[in-house]
DNA sequence: GAAAATAAGTCAATATGGCTGACGTAAACG
DNA sequence: CGTTTACGTCAGCCATATTGACTTATTTTC
């Protein structure tokens, strides 16, 4: 898959590249650091990419069945504020789950405004093959990286979320475990 | 900025969330890494979001400015290559880009044909403030970590991407770094 | 018990960033 | 000279997001 035609790429000198290579940073600059990350997560997303647009899906659906799937039970608004989306859109994903059997919604107990959101038996397999494949991926780069890694890279990717909303994914996160 | 009301999240059993916990994954389950990821790449593009935001421009325009920097004087079609999308894609960005003096565009010298793709001083100084952004999070993140955690990073993140394409991007990387 | 607040859903309009297909122009290649 | 290449553009479509306004059902509050 030669995609990226780098063989026609210039060499030729042109300003402001480094800047920042000085200090303790491993003679790894932040920018080469940047790009890796734009293509890791690209692929990353790609995987489940395919699967999904066989099925008609994008990657909202995928967020939605991941989450619900993690947090059976959740509310709407809770939905809303892990993905940070408005309420608008994500009405039609929403629909279109449930329609298609793959999301359920239930009246909550106590408050029967709420409409808890589970995971259908459908939506249930879907997260799981969506989770497998992306699980593929980070086992196969943990391999190539050696022991450790791993707790490295938990620890890496917290720390570069935003500190104001690390604690609340970590409880999110362990909230999420906790219910098997 | 409390958005995720994990407060309200039911503690509730439910099937299927475990699954890999048995072998040498050092008791971190993938799906943890899966939500980190999400997370901490959603906090990473947001830094320059809100920059590009107050000009007009979206993640689309960033791509071009960050590549067009790391490579003065490359062709559209390697542009296309790298970022893996279609020339009528590109077209409304490049042209935005263009029409607001960020980049400047040439013809090429053997083939004329090419328009080689240079940032303008706007465009630089753009780049620079958006890589800026980005390489705090990363300061940030392994001044958290300690030492070794950033080659400990790059090594995730080159692992994560898919091995065919791995090749093509360190060689970009270092097509980019030797370019200073 | 009436009024206010809340949870969810919906309609309409708009923006962004992708896509495909078709076509045009200029320049290089053979 | 004819074909291929590099680039651009027109037209239309789709997915995902936005804001604002509004409805419905239900709970909470006074």
């Amino acid at each position: 898959m030669a995609d990226v035609n780098v063989s026609t790429l210039p060499i030729s000198p042109k300003g402001a590249g480094k800047a920042d290579d000085s200090q303790g940073n491993e003679g790894i600059p932040a920018v080469e650091l940047i790009e890796l990350l734009f293509f890791a997560y690209r692929d990353f997303v790609g995987d489940a990419d395919e699967l999904l647009a066989r099925l008609g899906f994008g990657r909202a659906h995928h967020r939605v069945v991941h989450f619900v799937n993690r947090h059976p039970g959740m509310r709407v608004a809770d939905l809303l504020a892990v993905l940070k989306i408005t309420k608008q859109s994500l009405g039609r994903v929403l629909r279109e789950l449930v329609d298609n059997g793959y999301i359920q919604q239930k009246a909550g107990d106590t408050d029967r405004r709420e409409r808890l959101l589970y995971v259908a038996p459908k939506g249930e397999e879907l997260a799981r093959q969506l989770v497998a494949l992306q699980t593929r991926r980070f086992a196969r780069a943990f391999n190539e990286c050696g022991p450790g890694a791993r707790a490295e890279a938990r620890k890496f990717l917290a720390s570069m979320i935003d500190p104001e909303s690390r604690e609340e994914v970590e409880r999110l996160i362990s909230r999420a475990n906790a219910k098997k």
